[in-house]
RNA sequence: AGUCGCGUAACUCAGUUGGUUAGAGUGCCAGCAUGACAUGCUGGAAGUCGUCAGUUCAAAUCUGACCGUGACUACCA
């Protein structure tokens, strides 16, 4: 083996031979009983991996490897979804190089053009996938658009249609108007800026009287349809019921009465205008008021508006309202307010309610059920107040518009007559059979949201609507992994949809993960310059390149100069390679129930050791047992069978966490066995042991047997280094299996588990460190081999010495352990104890006796405030007399065994002080 | 405004039904080329568990208030 690990070699090694040698096929152990499943959330197709999808693929493929380990048939589904927006943006931009724009392209072309560039370009984040080694089986890979799950959404379409739980109807939608479509609550981002409140005047009709209203949108007085006061407030409440005169407009409105109204905000008046606003919207369905449009699709003022403002984009015509009041004297005045602004994630437009035809599903039917199955505990959210969340937003479920007025996507399979009458069908040959013959029959032209198909994801994938066997041994899914960001938008609608359609829930646990921030716990995101790309980390990156990354291509250039610096300051040498395996493990670390996980570089670089220790443990192993036989029946010692029984406790304790969830609890405990027990302990125990005639045999068999195991334990979390040093271990095992990922995942041995081994290295480890104590703090040179005494043990600490002579010498590097009487003068030495045992080291050359005394004074100190802790609690008659018998049993004795130690310490203290 | 969360060592975080001498990693201090590993080894320092009150024999853990902080949802036109 090299002396240093090296990952990238090996990385690149196993990508291979695991991909080409199927070994993440689903078809693996098909005989089993048991079968395992989860289904990828599909990542935009347009998409490349970033920190959430690295965290959240580690996790999922943790779960995969070990249930495959376990011997389960096993399926991690892969895909992605052809995030309809996204991807069409993405190839009209190419076009837009060219000075085309798609509609010169034409409908069927450009469907054609995104066709290819998904072949060319859709690869990005399934190739960094396997960079990451996730072991999903890449046979299955399915595309949201492809035929099987396109019949799939067409199916659903059409029997909600028939049910009438799909209907058109005209609303208002979020609109951008530079994408020209509808788009989800999702891809809108609300942010605080920076606005104005203008305080217009509405003169009363047949009155000298003025209402001041305030908006922050002064446009959109050209919709108005009313002005609304609270009814109970006294300045307005005489004028409700009257008209006012629209200004610019040769409408008037009426003054309307509504307790939505805040009587305290701005003047207590507002405008309503029902066409451009959601909550003014809902004020005049309560009153019947007028919807009036004043926009074009574009948010240009529309042909319906006063002719002075028709054609002017709503930013002009809010600067020439103003204005125009401004010159009729009805402008109150004008007050800085900031104000949340909608605007679309990909365009960074403004977004405008506006009303349009589209279709909607009917939530509320297929809700209810959703919610039951929650309610009930079919399914289960971890950790479970995720709940809450789901519920809240549950309860109050809106409608849900479907229709997308874009090209790139799952078209309805709507049409209408000349009429406009509706025709939902499959094919236009079964429409025209609806129609009747003749009948001229146009299909709708917009497509389905992209999430519509990524409801069906978990059956669809499974070949939907046939009854396939996959579906049958697959389906539910055992956990879905996702962020909380998408509970509503996707988990939710999967839940419905598989109800409704696959007859059962989608999955029986929800595993919210936390959102990876950055060091400074901030979101990461392209515009703040803070993001990590997990291939960089994986292979590291410099400086230079990493500032080039993370300031081209900004939304806002302005940011670049305090990106550059931060990033300089962060990453001053760059970022190092720290292998696949590290960032795993990393991710594993951290996957505690916290909802914000902080991205520490330290940590990686710590995980990164890790693999490097648990590389040259195995070199270590490989060396000693070169060329050996092993002898599995050999007799084992006690440290043998010490290592062996915390092998056990480790697997037990592995086992339970990753029930609940808990990689970071799991991937902690590995790490203290292989890193404490294995390495610290066991390969220092074995060092003597392999010297020794009597135990080398079985010493050589537990290093073996130890590490594979371990290795197996560790391979669903770093599968690369695993793989390899299995490979390297080939010879010295019996392994029935050609590669770690197919062995079978360890089983606990209860019979290895052995208490007395565990009191005895205990014991052993006691008497180490008490000497290693005096020498740290003696700054006696660790090379340097010292005389012991031994006084005051009782039965078991003379056994114990008598198995361990040897071995206690070489590891606390004695040079004499030497028993004495309790009536022998030891002489002037430093102390430590184990139990009641006193481990003496003599002083005389190695330091002074004041420096032993400082020493012990501290000692005592430290034990005395334990002591007055203990006695403290069991002087309180209360305690003695409340708490649980056993409880109080402890706690004396604790007293005791400090308060045994004070005494020794105090003698020993004494004798030198005197001498 | 509503909902949910968080506050434990210098930093990042564990601490699952109340009983631990409150832990880990990183960082820090001191020492060390010992033959698997300096990406290492040995020893050490470091915490009034946000504050205050309450429940209890017993609180980092349960309850309440407050302070600080964050996310999400809905918004005041």
């Amino acid at each position: 083996m090299e002396k240093t690990y090296n990952p990238h070699q090996i990385e690149a090694k196993y990508r291979d031979i695991w991909e080409q040698g199927d070994f993440f096929s689903s078809q693996t152990n098909s005989q089993s009983k048991d079968a395992y499943s989860i289904v990828l959330p599909p990542p935009n197709v347009t998409g490349s991996l970033h920190m959430g999808h690295a965290f959240q693929h580690t996790i999922m493929d943790v779960f995969t490897r070990y249930h495959r380990g376990k011997g389960e048939q096993t399926l991690w589904q892969p895909g992605t979804d052809h995030a309809g927006i996204a991807t069409q943006m993405v190839v009209e931009r190419q076009l837009a190089q060219q000075n085309i724009t798609r509609h010169e392209v034409g409908r069927e072309k450009f469907i054609e053009k995104i066709w290819d560039w998904k072949q060319q370009s859709g690869g990005t984040i399934t190739s960094q996938m396997r960079r990451l080694g996730a072991s999903v089986d890449w046979d299955r890979e399915r595309f949201t658009m492809d035929e099987g799950l396109s019949d799939a959404v067409q199916k659903v379409f059409i029997d909600l249609f028939n049910e009438g739980l799909i209907y058109r109807g005209k609303r208002l939608v979020n609109w951008d108007p530079v994408l020209l479509t509808a788009v989800s609550d999702l891809e809108v981002i609300n942010t605080e800026e920076q606005g104005s409140l203008w305080h217009m005047r509405y003169p009363i009709a047949d009155s000298d009287e003025v209402l001041v209203v305030a908006t922050t949108r002064p446009e959109t007085m050209l919709g108005d349809s009313a002005v609304a006061v609270h009814p109970n407030d006294v300045r307005y409440k005489h004028l409700i019921g009257k008209m006012v005169n629209l200004p610019l407009t040769k409408r008037q409105i009426p003054i309307i009465a509504d307790d939505y109204v805040d009587m305290e905000f701005g003047t207590g008046c507002v405008k309503i205008t029902p066409a451009h606003d959601f909550n003014d919207y809902e004020m005049g369905q309560r009153h019947n008021l007028e919807v009036i449009n004043i926009l074009t699709d574009e948010a240009k003022i529309n042909d319906d508006a006063p002719t002075a403002y028709q054609g002017l984009d709503r930013f002009v015509a809010r600067k020439q309202i103003v204005k125009d009041l401004e010159a009729l004297d009805l402008l109150e005045k004008i007050e800085p307010h900031t104000l949340m602004t909608p605007r679309g994630d990909r365009t960074n437009t403004v977004i405008e309610p506006y009303m349009t035809d589209q279709w909607f599903v009917k939530i509320q039917p297929l809700a209810d059920p959703a919610i039951e199955a929650v309610k009930n505990g079919d399914i289960h959210f971890v950790p479970s107040n995720w709940e809450k969340t789901y519920f809240n937003w549950m309860d109050n479920i809106q409608d849900w518009c479907i229709s997308r007025q874009i090209w790139w996507g799952h078209r309805i399979p709507a049409w209408y007559d000349e009429d406009g009458k509706i025709y939902v069908a499959s094919s236009l040959e079964e429409v025209q059979q609806q129609a009747g013959e003749g009948v001229v029959l146009r299909q709708d032209e917009d497509v389905l949201d992209t999430w519509f198909s990524s409801a069906l994801w978990p059956f669809s994938t499974l070949g939907w609507p046939e009854k396939t066997p996959e579906l049958s041994r697959f389906y539910p899914t055992n956990v879905l992994v996702t962020g909380f960001d998408i509970i509503f938008f996707w988990v939710a609608r999967m839940i419905m949809f598989g109800l409704k359609f696959a007859g059962d829930v989608p999955f029986k646990d929800i595993y919210i993960t936390g959102l990876i921030k950055d060091g400074q716990g901030q979101k990461m995101s392209k515009s703040k310059g803070n993001v990590l790309d997990p291939i960089d980390l994986i292979d590291g990156i410099t400086l230079q390149d990493l500032l080039e990354k993370r300031t081209q291509g900004m939304m806002q250039p302005e940011m670049a100069e305090k990106i550059k610096k931060q990033t300089e300051k962060e990453f001053a040498d760059g970022i190092p390679s720290f292998g696949a395996d590290a960032l795993r493990f990393t991710f594993a670390a951290l996957a505690s129930f916290g909802r914000d996980i902080k991205f520490d570089l330290k940590r990686v670089e710590g995980y990164r050791n890790f693999c490097n220790k648990l590389w040259n443990a195995s070199r270590f192993v490989l060396m000693k047992l070169e060329g050996q036989s092993i002898n599995e029946n050999a007799p084992i010692s006690t440290s043998d069978k010490w290592i062996l029984s915390r092998l056990q406790h480790t697997k037990i304790t592995v086992e339970k966490h990753l029930a609940d969830y808990r990689l970071d609890l799991m991937s902690q405990t590995l790490y203290e066995f292989v890193w404490h027990d294995y390495c610290d302990w066991y390969l220092e125990l074995s060092k003597p042991l392999l010297d020794d005639d009597n135990t080398r045999a079985g010493t050589q068999a537990t290093l073996i047997k130890v590490l594979s195991e371990t290795l197996t334990l560790l391979h669903p979390i770093i599968p690369f280094i695993t793989e390899e040093i299995f490979e390297q271990c080939q010879s010295l095992t019996e392994s029935d299996s050609e590669r770690l990922i197919t062995t079978a995942y360890p089983e606990i041995d209860r019979d290895l588990i052995c208490k007395n081994s565990e009191v005895e290295i205990a014991w052993l480890q006691g008497f180490v460190l008490g000497i290693r104590q005096i020498r740290g703090e003696m700054n006696i040179a660790p090379g340097k081999s010292l005389p012991c005494f031994i006084q005051n043990n009782n039965d078991t600490d003379q056994n114990y010495l008598g198995n361990n002579h040897s071995i206690l010498k070489a590891l606390a590097k004695l040079e004499s352990i030497t028993q004495l009487s309790d009536s022998d003068e030891a002489a002037e030495s430093a102390t430590a104890l184990v139990g009641e045992m006193k481990i003496l080291i003599p002083l005389a050359g190695l330091v002074d006796k004041e420096q032993e005394i400082a020493r012990l004074n501290k000692e005592i100190e430290k034990l005395a405030k334990q002591q007055q802790q203990f006695s403290g609690k069991l002087n309180n008659e209360k305690f003695v007399s409340g708490a649980p018998e056993a409880v109080v049993e402890k706690e004396r004795q604790k007293l005791h065994s400090v308060e045994q130690a004070i005494s020794d310490l105090g003698q020993q203290l004494d004798k030198i002080s005197t001498l």
